[in-house]
DNA sequence: TATTGTTATACTCTATAACTATA
DNA sequence: TATAGTTATAGAGTATAACAATA
């Protein structure tokens, strides 16, 4: 098979499996794994905007409120204005919303136990590399809009 | 910052890079990258049952059939009844759908050429057989229903 | 009995465009 | 003028469960 397209459908394999196995695995926390990974950002970085957590997790603004309301509603995070700037309003997690991270990233650790187990310690710093370097290539892809 | 993290989010974000590109790229031609993969599928094998392609191209049938009714509303794919199963229907690439695949692969040819530009011969085997063993890792791993 | 596909249903992510309020 | 966020809207993928027809 040619590898231009073998790349691409395993880069596409590798991630649905490990997207879908992660939804499956948190479904019963009643937590995607798209918003289990919005939450990790905000574990990370203490309060960010709306805006910089959609540049975060590389969404779309609109994309992040309509996660962000639902997240809401379950009690996870919260918004609040923004201390200086009164467009914008910061998000952070809940007491609640901390506690069920630290759950989802408990019992989703068998699931990169899994990954991690067929790899060396030095296959597994390669492959995140070189992940890297597509991101990277990819990051400023002009889009057609743009012509 | 934690490997056991950073694997799961550059999986993450070379294959949304990826495939945001790719959807944007094949907006005019009224044709998303998922629907892209799955008309790639038709391609290598020439007729294959729902179920099948469902297996292929790593989803569910009844999403599968979702996505094959939008594909046939365009004239794209056409579904008969299977030769010898008349519980199966085969589905295959029209004349149409033939033409618009080669016209897709064409246009997302730069997007490939990107990927490819960062890596040498060496680091893409590399990534594409790294990929695979992660992929192949958690491809039975158990669901939580089969508890 | 098991399997193929359909149907109904519901949820989530995605994105665009028009809008407001503020910087 | 530019930016942060909202709203309305539409489309697409996802998955479960119940079902009919067939193997």
């Amino acid at each position: 098979m040619d590898i231009e397209k073998e790349l691409p459908m395993a880069l596409r394999a590798a991630y649905l499996s490990l997207h879908r196995n992660s939804d499956a695995c948190f479904t019963e926390f009643d937590v995607t794994a798209d918003q289990f990974v919005l939450m990790c950002a905000l574990q990370d970085e203490k309060a960010l905007t709306q805006r910089e957590l959609a540049v975060r997790i590389t969404s779309d603004p609109s994309t992040v409120r309509a996660m962000l309301v639902l997240l809401e509603d379950r009690g996870l995070v919260r918004r609040q204005p923004h201390p200086t700037d009164s467009r914008a309003k910061t998000v952070a997690l809940t007491a609640t919303g901390k506690r069920r991270l630290k759950k989802l990233i408990k019992v989703g650790q068998p699931i990169r136990d899994c990954m991690f187990g067929v790899l060396s310690q030095a296959e597994s710093k390669k492959l995140v590399s070189l992940l890297g370097k597509v991101a990277d290539s990819l990051k400023d892809y002009p889009s057609p809009t743009a012509s």
